[in-house]
DNA sequence: CTCGACGTAGCAAGCGCTTTCTACCCGGGA
DNA sequence: TCCCGGGTAGAAAGCGCTTGCTACGTCGAG
């Protein structure tokens, strides 16, 4: 019914041995016979069987990327990023490694569950993207998990998320206290004071991180930090949008907002217009990630630049082991303040 | 070093078939056995080999979603969709399937290959989403390619593509001809004469379609269309904002523009506005597809709304075969036009 | 002319699991 | 009491491939 390699080595006239071989490319093959090898493959349409082949070489070609929602662009990139490097041994047609990505949907549940599966294919590499949840027992499986893929030989990589205790994984954070840091800095010199913050979700490293960058801004200042200035939700339109209807019914006198990231950022750009507030006549609005279309909102949207394709990028060649490591197996990547027409000066006299 | 099976036979004292039934639960075993084993799986912390799973039973429970570009939000909600019904058969834990999406950058080369590694690693489904490429040689190298897929038992699902003859798939078509057509009446019943379109690129199904739309309804109302109002490029911002300024060029008195999809026309919103022309005063701007930012735009972009969602959803039952395949193997997926703030009259006199 | 090294190819033993077929045990009907 | 059938568990034969080891020439050096 199916191809196999030793219909294969039948036509050409070889053992089963020396098709292998032919196809893997690890081991002399005289020219003439690979030539023979090859036609027949071609003749027969054989097609190697993956799972065979991995049992018997007890590895994969398979290389895991989760993701937290595949939907938003923030991911859609940094996968297209880390995938792209992830190319075969080279050489040989078909010799390509299979990059996939996995959708958590930002549920621990899934995560582990693709963790499994992914270790269970026996998984050459696993790049998991973005925020990690802070639920202690799940971090805990999570750890355990990686330690597991590692024993057994897949190589783990963190992109644009924070290093794992005790798991052997190449950590590649952003820089996202820094960022909100900076973000606020500059709303605070452009002399806001009574400034919304809108979370992401409680549970993430990256909502607390740049959660944290903006306190410590207003920290630095001695700008009071009314706590009902900050909201929480999910990374998404609507959740800005709600956010801000919220924070400005508890202080309609902010001068302005910021977004745990871009998405938000524009669902807060629509509730004040909504709400007849011009922006940043009336009040400035500020995201992060600078994803594409953060140029094109009106106005443009300042934010925090974060280089997600050559972080992606890194990622992938250190997954294939093509990049060594950076030194102590983590490197922090700095993100970039993007001062565009969203955030300007406050109204004379909105604040005193 | 690493557990198997029949270590945890060992542990449980019974015999290595009598663990493989209990993880894959189609046979009847006593109570009292089957917690043993699975107390053993437990503590020996046994993850099942896939490879050999899968070469043993000569299946996976591998599934594949093919995308043009995993970094559009267009894609991203289908494959999330598709993915939220690829489950496993229920029951026992770790029955899951790995759902999987891969990213063919839009290339032919890489989505053949993509489909040789999902063939080799005999996934049990592949959902193939968005416009196909017309190159007769490509098609048929893609049709065949389905075909033996078919008969290898993987079911093989179309979404947001046309159908593939003679190869055993089953098609969600998008009606990309009547959605480009309503969206240009919606144009000329306002008055527009002079219609700019933005095209994707030009060896795409769903460019052609979407333009074929264009140009019926032009045609149906007599309204002469000028081959030099029209421009392709890939369907980014990018190519939305340069094609505008083209378009421009050759002929300032255009009273709209229609880009391939919201993406473009957003790009096109950022060109006028830099040529100090106002939408909809000076110029409309419609899109297509109905992205999440598109409502979000300023002005509020129309366009035709595309159920990603519900088509990515239903793809993947029929993937999973929860769902039957529509009759005759196909079913055309309706777009609904949503008329927002970016399309208006033209201004009086502009056009004669 | 002989021997060892080198370059190629084949043999065969698995890799870890599934599944068919067989074996066993037990209870109930003859 | 014996036999038969239903319910469970085990033995063993692969699934299709990789790879260590062996075997066979051939060629150059001694």
């Amino acid at each position: 019914m199916t191809v196999t390699l030793a219909d294969v080595a039948a036509r050409a006239q070889v053992s089963p041995a020396t098709v292998s071989r032919v196809l893997n490319g690890n081991y002399p093959v005289a020219a003439a016979t690979r030539e023979r090898v090859l036609r027949a493959v071609d003749d027969l349409d054989y097609v190697l069987n993956g799972p065979a082949s991995a049992l018997a070489a007890a590895t994969s070609d398979l290389v895991g990327i989760l993701v937290n929602d595949i939907a938003d662009p923030f991911f859609g990139i940094m996968a297209a990023a880390v995938q792209s490097e992830i190319v075969g041994p080279g050489g040989r047609a078909g010799g390509e490694r299979l990059a996939v990505v996995c959708n958590t949907g930002g549920s621990p549940e899934r995560e582990l569950t693709y963790l499994t599966l992914l270790q269970r294919q026996r998984a050459a590499a696993v790049v998991l993207t973005g925020g990690a949840i802070e639920d202690t027992a799940h971090a805990a499986a999570i750890a355990a998990k990686l330690r597991r893929l590692a024993e057994a030989g897949t190589r783990v990589v963190l992109c644009g998320r924070p290093p794992v205790p005790d798991a052997d994984a190449v950590a590649l954070a952003f820089d996202n206290r820094g960022g909100g840091r900076a973000l606020t800095d500059h709303l605070l010199d452009l002399g806001h004071r009574r400034i919304g913050y809108i979370a992401g979700p409680e549970e993430r490293t990256t909502t607390r991180h740049r959660l944290e960058g903006h306190r410590a801004a207003l920290a630095a200042r001695g700008v009071p930090d009314d706590a009902a200035w900050t909201v929480h939700g999910p990374y998404d339109r609507r959740s800005g949008y709600e956010a801000t209807v919220e924070l400005l019914r508890r202080e309609p006198t902010l001068t302005a907002v910021v977004g745990a990231n871009d998405t938000v950022a524009l669902g807060a750009c629509a509730a004040l217009r909504e709400a007849g507030l011009s922006i940043p006549g009336d009040v400035s609005v500020a995201g992060f990630d600078d994803l594409p279309f953060s140029v094109d909102a009106v106005p443009a949207l300042t934010t925090v630049r974060l280089p997600l394709t050559e972080a992606g990028a890194r990622a992938g060649r250190i997954a294939m082991g093509r990049e060594a490591a950076p030194a102590g197996g983590m490197a922090v990547v700095q993100g970039e303040l993007m001062v565009r027409g969203s955030t300007g000066v406050p109204r004379p006299g909105a604040d005193g």
